[in-house]
DNA sequence: TTTGTTTCGGGACGATCGTTCCGGTAGTTT
DNA sequence: AAACTACCGGAACGATCGTCCCGAAACAAA
């Protein structure tokens, strides 16, 4: 008889592993790359202390699986926002300011955790090919003539999160409207 | 005889204070906010530990003192950005990717821990303000109907300024110029 | 000089950190 | 069944952390 079926042992280590990385993500949402601790995680994942150094060689791999994982995310979010840049014409500044007023209110945490993240890259080295692969992506999508634009829009839209985020208040989609709009218009 | 001198006391202490914040930009320049610990910085400033807890009364202090300075900082050095932008003409957007390529490359350490500070700002509230107040005071300079061009512009060098920390070789000026040109284009 | 204020700095306290050790358990292979 | 491997988790180590205490020193006012 074929074995068909992958390892028991490793498919639950596999699946704590995932749950350690979703655990320090709603940590760094909520108190920043600073309260990350192997205590904090494996009191968030409801794990005992040592599990987190057992299923990640120290505090930086986990940091790094983490920012791996997020980057992911970030690639689709981002690719979800050009998608109806581009094909929705007009109503496509709607929704893109739409996305970003999500991104500053109910997301605000989570965005501050992918900026977080995205300048822990900038510090070190071995996390910069992670950051910048759904960039490279993403670029690599659009027309080459249009690619000059492109990377306005991309700086565009980084530089609205993250003015966003000092905000008190965050700012409404009919206030990022004229901004994302200006952005968008050819020329 | 009147006083016209002031205390020789509080004017050491007042010097010693302003090493202590210049102590700690460095830090951060090279180490990051993570590294900022009152025995670091009293060691960069050649001071003993115990300094650091006299003149400010908590590491969250010496934290708000140095974003504050640095605040002041960065806004000179956008109204630069923005000066040179508009009096130039065409020449505008070449001085300007030279200002940005110098910040990602010669001066990384500094915009990193300017960036560092900022996102410190968006999760400590009483630090809002003081990141806020330069944006605010640049946007009070131009004119009414260019506002939403300006905020573009300066969202679009928040982007650029960002994705550029992530690159292993920092973009020269000249990878720059094409963003910067399409960016400055009126429409 | 005497008194008071401000700055300095050594030392120590309790808390928390990353990490290691190691016995115990569950699952797999032979 | 026995041997082996991967996972679990309590306990503890040394290091470092923020902060406080308190006497000494420097300086100003009396």
């Amino acid at each position: 008889m074929v074995k068909l079926q992958t390892d028991g042992r490793k498919a639950r280590g596999e699946k704590r592993r995932a749950e350690l990385i979703e655990a320090t993500l709603r940590i760094i949402e909520r108190d920043g790359v600073a309260g990350v601790t192997h205590r904090t995680v494996a009191a968030e994942a409801g794990v005992p202390t040592t599990s987190t150094t057992y299923h990640f060689s120290s505090l930086d791999d986990l940091l790094v699986a983490t920012l791996i994982s997020c980057a992911r995310d970030m690639a689709t979010e981002v690719y979800w926002m050009i998608d109806r840049a581009r094909s929705r014409g007009s109503r496509g500044a709607e929704e893109v300011a739409g996305l970003l007023a999500e991104a500053l209110g109910p997301r605000r945490g989570r965005t501050m955790a992918e900026y977080e993240l995205y300048l822990l890259a900038a510090r070190k080295p071995e996390l910069r090919p992670a950051a910048r692969r759904w960039l490279d992506v993403l670029t690599s999508m659009v027309r080459h003539d249009d690619e000059v634009a492109f990377r306005v829009f991309l700086a565009g839209i980084d530089g609205l999160l993250i003015q966003g985020l000092i905000d008190d208040e965050p700012p409404s989609a009919e206030e990022l409207r004229p901004v994302v709009d200006y952005l968008l218009k050819p020329r």
